[in-house]
DNA sequence: GCAGATATAGGACAAGTGACCTAGAAAATG
DNA sequence: CATTTTCTAGGTCACTTGTCCTATATCTGC
């Protein structure tokens, strides 16, 4: 890998875990084991990283995302996917919450350029997802809103478990998740409202 | 109001908006028009200001919570105070997102000493909400899952909204809430379970 | 009006920040 | 081998941070 590469993920682990303003230049530089001065030959600044950061997740993500939709499992199945990273991830989870909602919100609250950019880590799941509820027959509406409250959910359980520490949090609220998304087809859904 | 008063108010705001790392004693004695070496007379270090924003918002939300306990409302009317406070809030939250869930998810990732008191911010509202969930005929288990349940739904919102815009999605997602306050009374839930 | 407590201003401090520079090592290219 | 390009180390820069100090102002009780 190279350095470049190197600092981007080194970067992109001390973001998440510390948040990208209380993580410095010396902090990447121990963890990448290179000189201070030696970024500015792979970065111009601190904000080209977080591009660089932000880039990585995108690209992993809908790497992760075709991953999911190639399985050629039921598009509930696919779903499931999604909501089961909580417990995947419940580890680091616990500790520093959601990447993608953890970083939006110190961006908007910095006031950052790229806060846009990183609210398309949003958009990228959103819209998978709502691709998801459409293959189930929802309409173009209902695929949305039930994209963005999964997505509102997951956020939540997120947040909440890195306050909490109960791992019966996670499983319960995954569980309700699914049956969630169980229940979203049209058919279904009358039967349940 | 006295100027320690002043002090931690503004530093409860900048808190909120811009986060407490972020926040500088400039920052704040901008915004209350005293120097800044003058504020060791009033606070020791800035993890003391921080320690008084947080017993301030505490009092602020026991202070919430019992007015909406003596309005002599139902369970589900109380729960939907809560709610609401996603529309109440909704311009604050839009940009800067929940103050609880945004100021414990930033001492997570600092390791602040001071995370589990803030912590006690999401209890305060966990534990009202168990009551009520209670006072609807829930047993003591199905009282503290909806509690935490609704906890995060909130929490979720608020973290989505700051990165979508969208209105109609606070709206749409407080009225699923206050749906599910309406079908959890032990009555209802096996109807629509 | 005076003495003592309280409050305030403004400067100084060491430490850390992102950014930049230059000299030299390493690698690639001819 | 020589030369050009790429990379690296370490120092320096101006600036900001939280913290601390001292001199002055304001208020309080007598």
């Amino acid at each position: 890998m190279s350095t470049r590469e190197n600092i981007a993920a080194a970067a992109d682990d001390l973001f998440y875990e510390r948040g990208f303003e209380a993580t410095s230049f010396a902090d990447i530089a121990g963890v990448v084991g290179i000189s201070r001065g030696n970024f500015y030959h792979h970065f111009k600044s601190k904000d080209e990283i977080l591009d660089a950061v932000i880039d990585r997740r995108i690209a992993k993500t809908r790497k992760m995302l075709e991953t999911w939709q190639a399985k050629g499992q039921t598009p509930v199945e696919r779903i499931g996917c999604f909501v089961r990273i909580l417990i995947r991830n419940r580890a680091k989870i616990t500790l520093y919450g959601c990447p993608v909602g953890t970083l939006v919100s110190e961006l908007g609250k910095l006031n950052h350029v790229s806060q846009s950019r990183a609210n398309a880590l949003f958009s990228l799941f959103g819209d998978w997802l709502a691709d998801q509820f459409r293959a189930l027959g929802c309409d173009e509406g209902a695929a949305l809103q039930h994209a963005r409250h999964l997505l509102a959910r997951s956020q939540g359980v997120a947040a909440l478990s890195q306050a909490l520490r109960d791992d019966d949090f996670i499983d319960t609220e995954v569980e309700l998740m699914l049956a969630y998304a169980a229940a979203a087809a049209p058919a279904n859904s009358a039967k349940g409202d």
